[in-house]
DNA sequence: CTTGACCCTGAACCATGGTTCAAGGCTATA
DNA sequence: TATAGCCTTGAACCATGGTTCAGGGTCAAG
């Protein structure tokens, strides 16, 4: 048939069919239209609006930001401002995210280096003695 | 009284009674002793292991894994290579989240470069476009 | 001996982003 | 027309790391 289900969609766009339903369940998706059936029917702009919401996600915005953002996409009145506020405030969030993790990464080096990392008993490793508060 | 009792622990270490008592039910932490009240005691080992867990939740660990490290620490067939090993692989897990954000911090840089971020409509914003495939 | 602060238990609930299940209806193909 | 493979719904479940709630018991001070 011509229609295209949600099947076809998941093929499509690679997204499972349970996560699509999930997505319109969760009112981040507009409900399609459906067959006298019930079976959704889905057109070009409703590809569109998924594909926009993986590409967003990849991006690091949450399900809840992504509403917002395709809210703002089709209201009239707004403007680039708002959509550039939210761009430039998930990139401090990732900043801070990669901060952390930074520090992560050098703390557990640092107290990494110095642990023989042989056959040695626990009593000699260097992290677990960090651990305990034993620096 | 001299009893160290889960609040007093709380106090000590700036983690919340009722986080003391699921890091106890998730079987995390060892069980502390009790008074025929049923009341909880603590011992200095056991606020060790308290201290143990946030410690190593700083540097990026699970609560999965840190029960392993507990476990490791205290076990006299363990060594240090064992330890080692658990960190050096978290290290990459750190590494590997870090360089997905820098990606999304790139990408996200680039398409909001040009984006005019004034009051145009949303038709002009780089970013919406790009979201909707209009690269 | 009462009051208030503290403690106990078990269970339900929170956010996040989905997945899985049960029970049944619709459709394409041979 | 049989039947595999879609589709529907609502609800429960998953991991993660806790928080909150209801309904009580205990302890120390006044």
């Amino acid at each position: 048939m011509a229609y295209l289900t949600i099947g076809k969609v998941a093929k499509k766009t690679g997204v499972g069919v349970e996560t699509i339903r999930y997505y319109e369940r969760s009112g981040i998706l507009s409900k399609p239209d459906r067959l006298p059936s019930g079976y959704r029917v889905y057109t070009e702009e409703n590809i569109k609006q998924l594909l926009f919401l993986r590409k967003a996600q990849a991006l690091g915005f949450t399900l809840g930001e992504i509403s917002d953002l395709l809210s703002l996409s089709t209201d009239p009145t707004s403007n680039c401002e708002q959509i550039n506020d939210l761009a430039k405030e998930k990139i401090l969030q990732i900043e801070e995210k990669i901060a952390i993790l930074q520090n992560m990464r050098r703390d557990l080096d640092a107290i990494a280096q110095y642990c023989p990392a042989n056959s040695q008993p626990i009593s000699d490793c260097s992290i677990i003695n960090h651990l305990y508060g034993n620096s």
